[in-house]
DNA sequence: GACGGTTACTTGAATTGTCAAGTACTGCTA
DNA sequence: TAGCAGTACTTGACAATTCAAGTAACCGTC
């Protein structure tokens, strides 16, 4: 390891901001799903995954990347939200390894309800604060620093 | 709740990779530094801040507002990092409620030697695919963010 | 100078997430 | 068609985090 320059002042400003947005905007958003839903962030991501998805089911190693998450992380997940009633698990036809996470129509009840009011904080805590310029800019940097951190599935 | 307008396809699109930099982002960090240093990124900013504040000590709540985490988070992590002989904890002389978080020695050590690995990750992960120009816009982006999402300690 | 309300922090239980195996099936190779 | 590496997912133990009290000290008022 040669490369050990220390940042810019303007990284490094730029750098603690971007840590305090990455750690307050999730908190924040958990705070609001979970008072009104009873949801973490992730488990809302990934039924709102699951709704849109063909046949509101897919795949867990699917679903896992769709959600940015260990293979782990949603098989604990799903359970969860199969005990709640709204996701029903089905061995996959095409390979008997596979399972297949399926929307209930009570899991498709639940995103319905649920969707507005995330929306609404998404909205109010990010881009009513942002000029659509600076979304173009957002999207932009996030696509730069994803290419470099190995995820594919959304770069499209 | 009357704002329930959906988001536009270019803020949906900038919201799913900004969701996948905030998810995939402090897990990458948090691995190189599980792997090299056996801390969490959390824990390892909290050491840092330790290091740049006046006396490498500072009160509970001011460590807890740098870092964006609560001050139970802090509590019990600055409970680990004592047992693990980096951090000390004294009574505040000014206020008999507020405990002084110290940095020891020890710990200073510990941040010196972690650092120019964890520095090299967030330049290779980060800063090394953005522009001059991209490293402001996002700074200004976070900026903006932040005025909304009520943190005021690195808008300065 | 005692009381009530507030602030600063800690604690313990419950939830959530991670890590390292474990199980079950697939598909290649010979 | 038997064996064996690899894949898809699950599980259980552990670590980190949150949530809801709890404790102790401060501050303004009477």
């Amino acid at each position: 390891m040669e490369d050990n320059r220390w940042l810019t002042d303007d990284e490094q400003r730029a750098w603690r901001r971007l840590g305090a947005v990455m750690t307050l905007l999730p908190a924040a958003l958990d705070t609001q799903l979970q008072r009104d839903a009873e949801l973490t962030h992730f488990g809302y991501w990934v039924l709102a995954m699951l709704s849109e998805a063909p046949g509101r089911a897919a795949r867990m190693s699917e679903l896992a990347a769709l959600a940015n998450g260990s293979q782990s992380r949603l098989s604990h997940l799903i359970s969860k939200l199969e005990e709640r009633g709204w996701v029903r698990r089905e061995r996959a036809s095409d390979d008997g390894r596979g399972s297949v996470a399926v929307l209930t129509d009570a899991g498709h009840a639940k995103v319905v309800e649920t969707a507005p009011g995330h929306v609404a904080q998404v909205r109010a805590l990010l881009f009513d604060s942002l000029s659509p310029r600076q979304v173009a800019q957002l999207d932009e940097i996030c696509t730069a620093v994803l290419s470099r951190l190995g995820n594919d599935s959304c770069l499209g």
